[in-house]
RNA sequence: GGGUCGAUAGCUCAAUGGUAGAGCAGCGUCCUUUUAAGUCGUUGGUUGAGGGUUCGAAUCCCUCUCGACCCA
């Protein structure tokens, strides 16, 4: 093999390619289609029996990053699925070729390793190997191991390396996978079916919010991709499935924020003949099965506000309309006029639209006032009908809602409703929303309501601001993979 | 869209108008139980891009790109 020029080598790419040069030239296949792998790292740790050393062959795969060169032996560190497992290496038992080779990977290279357990002078069970491959080589360094990758940008533009390098990174993908898995089961059990519905619509329906638009070529018609999943999920109430979900892509083309990313998670659950204090028994036994089986506790720490959130206990049921009384310190702040509302809310701080309707004063308080003081789970009940054209009316507070929020950690986690199934009135509440808009309308789903829909509760989570709660999570970025970013090179002509 | 802050070696960070440095990584030695291994030596820079001020700019000014936070 030839020596490394030394002219460059300060270039570590230069330095790689020159040694997948080399391997090429020896004969070797650098990228091999595969090798043996009979247990993930900590599969493997677990088979060591305490006192029996090299009792117990494995063969374990991974790329490697650490490496404790002592001359005629190494300590190495390999990553797999599962977390890292040591590797010892001695001259002596792999021989004097296999060693030499040894020595000139790189970190990042992928090894596959078969070999023995035993435990070292300092504890840790260790892998000594008999022999090894080098399965991929890397060609270029990685991140540094003590401090990781904290380059925001990068942690997003090239997660890959975020997730080599920065644990806490792996851990919160792999709860996040937990998660969403103990919902379906959590569901499932309960006899619910998994359905998928269109993200690609003529319609934009079941919440307020900007659509993208785009073009379907062959048809020579425009779509727009779905920013719920509400209105082709009841359409299989009224098709006779009775207890539904759905888990899926929603895109709202808005601004973006630590709690906003343009395409997002929901889970959508609907139950027929339930309504909305059926959903609230069903949310709270499925955060409380959540945080047991995914945290083993149902005490978190939140990291906004540094307070415990207890999910164990009893949880808060409060009215939309008491909490702004207590808020405003006004008993009669809903027969104010809007003048006086509006004088109201600036004097709190607010900025407030000279556009808006009076309800939108409102919530304008209680998002920005309330909701984030809300850190305990909390249902918050009776909504004011102007806010959602989905849901029931309530027949003992007029005006409002069968409906609950959930709020956590000050951000609301779910919605809730008893689920509007009167077809008249369901086109009355569309037409009050859209105004001149009425192309907006479904009007498919209005002439499913007309078929009969059963009485059915529904609600919506977010998933994305679960894992944040769930997770410690600052930011919406840390809990998807690769939030949204701007392009680094703009495509021409975009 | 507005405001504030940021971008320096592969990575993490110094250098506040006067020769761009350190740790890790890399390269070359020593070392057969290491744990951010240790040891001796050593390479590496269009300071995000472009313009300006100045005898002299990473540093001051302007424009742009990307990001973070706050606001809309």
């Amino acid at each position: 093999m030839s020596d490394i020029p030394t002219e460059i080598s300060h270039d570590q790419h230069a330095v790689r390619r020159q040694k997948l040069a080399d391997l090429r030239a020896a004969g070797q296949d650098p990228f091999r289609a595969n090798c043996e792998q009979t247990h993930f790292s900590a599969e493997a740790l677990k088979l060591y029996v305490e006192g029996q050393d090299n009792a117990v062959t494995v063969s374990v795969a991974g790329r490697l990053v650490t490496i404790r060169d002592m001359g005629k032996s190494q300590f190495v560190k390999i990553l797999d699925q599962e977390g890292l497992i040591q590797l010892y290496v001695r001259k002596d038992v792999i021989g004097d070729d296999a060693y030499a080779a040894f020595k000139k990977l790189d970190m990042g290279d992928f090894i596959g390793v078969t070999g023995t357990l035993f435990k070292t002078k300092s504890g840790e069970v260790t892998v000594r190997a008999d022999k090894y491959t080098l399965v991929s080589k890397s060609l270029r360094p990685l991140p540094e191991k003590w401090h990781g990758l904290t380059d925001a940008e990068q942690v997003y533009r090239q997660r890959y390396l975020d997730l080599i390098v920065n644990m806490e990174s792996r851990e919160r993908l792999i709860k996040r996978g937990k998660i969403v898995s103990t919902i379906r089961h959590f569901l499932e059990d309960r006899r619910f079916l998994e359905v998928e519905t269109p993200i690609l619509q003529g319609v934009a329906g079941g919440a307020a919010a900007k659509p993208f638009l785009t073009h379907h070529n062959a048809l020579g018609c425009d779509f727009v991709l779905r920013i719920s999943l509400e209105l082709y999920l009841k359409r299989m109430l009224v098709g006779g499935f009775d207890r539904v979900f759905e888990i899926g892509r929603n895109f709202r083309n808005e601004g973006l924020s630590r709690r906003h990313n343009p395409e997002f998670t929901m889970l959508e659950v609907y139950q027929a003949y339930s309504d909305h204090r059926g959903m609230m028994k069903l949310i709270k036994d499925m955060l409380t099965t959540l945080c047991r089986d995914v945290l083993g506790t149902t005490k978190i720490k939140h990291a906004a506000s540094g307070q415990e959130i207890d999910f164990g206990g009893e949880w808060r049921e409060v009215k939309y309309k008491d909490l702004i009384v207590e808020a405003t310190g006004d008993a009669e702040w809903f027969s104010r006029s809007k003048a006086d509302k509006m004088a109201k809310a600036k004097a709190m701080g607010l900025d407030i639209h000279p556009g808006w309707e009076e309800f939108e004063i409102t919530n304008e308080i209680f998002s920005k006032k309330i909701e984030p003081t809300l850190i305990q789970p909390t249902f918050v009940l009776n909504l004011p009908q102007e806010l959602c054209p989905l849901a029931k009316l309530s027949q003992t507070e007029p005006g409002t809602l069968d409906v609950f929020e959930l709020t956590i950690g000050g951000m609301e986690i779910a919605p809730a409703y008893s689920e509007q199934n009167d077809p008249d009135v369901q086109r009355q509440m569309f037409e009050a929303q859209a105004g001149e808009e009425v192309q907006k309308i479904d009007n498919d789903f209005l002439l499913a309501l007309e078929h009969g829909m059963p009485p059915a509760g529904g609600m919506g989570i977010g998933i994305d601001r679960l894992c944040i709660l769930l997770t410690g999570a600052e930011s919406i970025r840390d809990v998807i993979l690769y939030p949204q970013l701007r392009p680094e090179n703009p495509v021409a002509g975009a």
